[in-house]
DNA sequence: TAACCTACCAAACACTTGTTAGGGAAGGAG
DNA sequence: CTCCTTCCCTAACAAGTGTTTGGTAGGTTA
């Protein structure tokens, strides 16, 4: 089947760049990988930045599937965002290597080349997704009202999200457990309550 | 002064690694934010790789300055943990660009060469410096005890440094104010109490 | 004036990079 | 058997990489 053999290569390929970063990672390491050369490679693909556009694609099209999900069940605020940080880290237990390289290359893609637009238009369809659910929690009096909001939106989205450069899928803790643990450090807090 | 010159170059250095990244930078991108010619860079430095050490390096010891004095201080766990934000802030704000820098390319520079093993030293003596005092917080019943402590530890560390990647100096909030607030979500939580 | 040092330029070097062109082995279809 | 497709290899290419070498303008020192 050639869908297969071209998932199998995207695997090995997500691998590399989430090991060793997009630039760093050459044509010939990949195909090392693959226990083929370099050549081999273009048989598959139109190039090095087909690999990484794919890879992210099929990253983002997961998880947009997940989101919208969690989105549209009517949730309120501070269950959408127990329900987005779940879906997360499910989406980093099965994406880990496309969302390390997401969370490193985005920007740098992004600005290099307009084939990367959607990854601009993905940060602000998150931004939106997260933000809007915060005020939304604000506005309901379940979220603090002093803090600044976009600091509160950054702070959460960025703890979720690094998880991705240390997390190993098949570790200690599963996704939802890390979740839970997560949740219960962003929401109440890590000091102990009198 | 030669020392002048050198330290100007380190610094638009940095900022051409933090914004592309270290391989997506090459070093004629460097002498043209300098206003020279890629070659003129080898009078000053003996290397690429030389120019990121440097970088990293006096990041570092400026950073354990602070560090070494919070800890040596006597402080209980959570002004332990208050004292270590607040400086780990100033320190992006003085370093932004060399803490861009570590966040993104420490574990690969670490993997490539032996020259770069202080990295991984002072990976381990971060780790010691936050999970001593967590553990201590948790002993003396500041902090709360249901949570894994190495998880805890990785989550206070990941949401102080990333914000590196996004804060700009002289913008909204000062480093103390963003410190402030990132130390009331930690330690307190984003959900309203009743 | 003469010798010298600093900070840069001009031009090239060896090497690695992503990529391409042509070919060939294996296997299924007719 | 023959044809054709799939999948990979061999071998090379041009461009870009970090780095080196020799030179030189301009200021400082003797």
């Amino acid at each position: 089947m050639r869908e297969e053999r071209r998932g199998e290569l995207l695997a090995t390929a997500a691998e590399v760049f989430a090991a060793q970063g997009y630039n760093a990672t050459t044509v010939r390491q990949i195909a090392d990988a693959a226990g083929m050369l370099a050549g081999s490679l273009y048989y598959h693909f139109d190039s090095k930045e087909a690999m990484v556009d794919e890879i992210l694609t099929a990253f983002l099209d997961e998880l947009w599937a997940g989101y919208d999900a969690v989105l549209a069940a009517g949730l309120g605020p501070r269950e959408t965002i127990e329900a987005l940080v779940t879906e997360s880290f499910r989406e980093i237990d099965r994406h880990h290597a496309a969302v390390a390289i997401y969370q490193k290359e985005a920007r740098y893609l992004a600005d290099r080349h307009p084939r990367f637009g959607y990854l601009a238009d993905a940060r602000r369809r998150l931004a939106r997704a997260w933000l809007g659910t915060l005020e939304r929690g604000v506005a309901d009096g379940v979220f603090r009202t002093d803090l600044d909001i976009r600091l509160t939106y950054r702070f959460v989205r960025d703890t979720v999200w690094v998880a991705a450069s240390w997390y190993r899928p098949g570790a200690r803790h599963s996704p939802e457990e890390i979740a839970r643990q997560y949740l219960s450090m962003v929401l109440d807090g890590i000091a102990l309550r009198d």
